[in-house]
DNA sequence: TTGAATTTTCAATTATTTTTGAAATTACGA
DNA sequence: TCGTAATTTCAAAAATAATTGAAAATTCAA
């Protein structure tokens, strides 16, 4: 395989992996194309790599800079904005983990609180289920947003020793 | 906050959020009413409820079932079907980790691979770039990887007690 | 400042995903 | 096995999401 057509394949099988998660393919592509990109690269590079509008990419372009995963760099004297990404990828792992936490995990433990302070009509079968569940799904929220607390905060290394450990 | 009003609300946010995980709104709606009941429902009870086609109902259960999430319940001299979730949280978080991992990560692994296999070009700084960054990236993927396998065999308390460990 | 290069915005368009509903199929009690 | 209740299928329609492109806004070298 050339490195173009690796390149290629990775930025499409980011593009696809993403939407099966949730984000836009576009976003994804960019963010991949940035990560396997030696130098930053202007809109008009990712505009013809990746054959979209401008618009398209301006869009795009701040979504990821509000996730804090691709960032801008000035140039003294050029007018033109160039785009770069994070390239370690646990770091990147780290930053997203953040971000979803804050924007959808945070809001769900909150509504979740709300449902558990509802009063359980005792000898109610029907409030108990509803109860119990709520109880459940409550815990393992807690616990996946305590896991990505915990491996936001830790190093690669400490999470594969933690896990070694774990597996054995 | 009445019974009816918390479940209302729970269906409602658990389609939202699903959304936003690339997991089609009726289908976690339908799973979640079916979380929260303590009886198994039919089609007619999921479709009055959802307000939604039969049809609809039909392709989301069998989803849902594919997915190991929902199960049928045949109730001798009756024709009609009746389906039923795993309430215990955890247990359901497990199965949607091996079922990802299954559909999306390994695909994706596999892929990694290949691109890892693409020869270097010795001082060719761009090709150095995109090894550097596959060679991150599958670290990550398979540390995640090794998460969800860990945590898919594991019990509840034992993943709590390895966090309260990290998190010290 | 000025004015052209550059970026951003957003209404309209296009693409994708989801839902419907009725016909076809299945399945089971009588 | 028969008749029909129940389920599934899938093409068409509706809803949602992404993209375009040109006008408006911004920015910075001159």
């Amino acid at each position: 395989m050339e490195l173009q057509e690796a390149k290629d394949r990775f930025v499409q099988a980011w593009g696809t992996l993403a939407t099966q998660w949730g984000i836009n393919r576009t976003m994804a592509q960019i963010h991949a194309l940035l990560m396997i990109s030696l130098n930053p690269l202007t809109t008009e590079d990712l505009m013809a790599q990746l054959q979209i509008s401008r618009g398209n990419v301006s869009m795009n372009l701040r979504d990821l800079m509000d996730w804090g995963l691709v960032f801008k760099e000035l140039r003294p004297g050029e007018r033109k904005e160039y785009f770069f990404a994070e390239k370690d990828a646990w770091k990147v792992a780290k930053q997203v983990a953040k971000e979803r936490r804050r924007r959808e995990i945070e809001p769900v433990i909150k509504l979740l609180e709300e449902l558990r302070a509802v009063p359980v009509r005792a000898g109610d079968a029907d409030s108990e289920t509803f109860h119990a569940t709520i109880e459940s799904i409550s815990r393992v929220v807690n616990l996946a947003d305590g896991a990505l607390d915990a491996a936001m905060k830790a190093e690669e290394s400490l999470i594969l020793g933690t896990l070694i450990k774990l597996l054995r």
